[in-house]
DNA sequence: TTTT
DNA sequence: TTTT
């Protein structure tokens, strides 16, 4: 069981790539405001790595920018690699299953189904099932 | 909106300490096993770092130990701090807002509320009221 | 461990109403459209009866209207009643602990915690501690 | 965004039915245990209905019985149909996308993806795409 | 640095 | 009894 859910902004724009077999990953950072305020009295804000894959992250791309009100529904992945530093490197991040598009009038949203290989199919997700080359992630 | 669930096992024995005000903090890594396969087909895991604050540090760290299968259910929070190689580190964590211990008959829940003073109330939470200094933290 | 995360646009204009004890409460129907099409190639939506305790109740019944776009973090309870026809009555509704306003500028939300005595604290939540006469609810 | 997730146990063995075009799907109902307690000071629990659908569906009636300890992560959904006197009658359940069985040692999971049509895939879900007649759904 |  |  691993359940994330955010609503927040984008804090840049989002970021498309394609991994080294062609399957789009996008990622981006949403800065997710904390619903209290701190000892001076203002309220921050987590800012959260997220990866979209296949149509999804198509989507994110074409409709999202620095600032869109964003829903994020998926769950937490922790990976490592190896630093340029020769020191291992521990990443923290929420790999999105659905991505919710909260600024339009029809807050359009895009779902993706996890393992899929059969990329016809209007509903595609996930992407585990294809190989995750630490430097395809911008992260 | 940020919500975390997530269920899995500890790596380790929990870790409490105490902040310099006397408030009682827990941390401890839960394995949270993939409901996919990896290319090689086998079953990974997300080893995520989860910090209970408060009344139920305090019932994590008596209930919890190597191994027990877990519930928490809290929020992503991340925070940074200047590292002892002069480089900014960046930690991603959950702060946990409920712990359910699953291993016991009767999985007994832990909850806490948030920005709480009065401590003599049964579930307590949270503790963003309270001065978190980084080094308070073990990740 | 029970949890949910909803987005979605009131049906109709929140109705807020005071227990004999004069603790607000309000309610209001959720739509949540769903992300995949009927045999009709149609989009549906789910309705879901949201309850607020009170300051978050005083805050949604100010601040939301018909068709505004809403988030709501909470949890699933189910209650049951002797209808007037006297057969039971069972429902099954949401009980937000956290309200988040998504069509505002800012999307404001409202947090309450659970079970909470002092009530000139700024977040107030979920109101358990309440006596719930099934009669000041209006499903 | 709907999302739901759930710890809690069976209050009876799973009914496992098929629908008119084979398809299988398993109800049961989950005692959530509440975190807080009453006026007279006793847990209470939320009783809610669960629905899963093809795969998981079997795999629910196989491995789950009355008392198990059991996490469901899935969605609301709200329906309605014509009662034996001719009223209306208002469904509130979930449908389960993810069952996992937290009383076995490996406490194994099920995952479902949304509207899959190819079934040879190893995690399937969901089943919208199925027509779903209300007098399939034993609730 | 990882659990069953 | 349903929203955009």
């Amino acid at each position: 069981m691993n359940r994330v859910v955010l609503v927040g902004r984008l804090t840049k724009d989002p970021d498309l790539r394609y991994t080294p077999n062609g399957v789009p990953v996008t990622t981006f950072t949403l800065a997710v405001n904390r619903t209290f305020t701190n000892q001076q009295g203002e309220r921050e804000a987590d800012f959260i790595n997220i990866v979209v894959w296949r149509k999804s992250a198509e989507n994110a791309a074409n409709y999202l920018k620095k600032g869109s009100l964003t829903g994020v529904d998926g769950r937490i992945q922790t990976r490592n690699y190896d630093g340029q530093d020769g020191k291992r490197v521990y990443v923290t991040e929420v790999v999105a299953e659905s991505v919710q598009f909260l600024d339009t009038k029809k807050e359009q949203g895009n779902y993706q189904t996890t393992n899929q290989t059969n990329s016809d199919y209007p509903f595609v997700n996930d992407a585990q099932s294809v190989d995750i080359k630490d430097d395809d992630l911008p992260f």
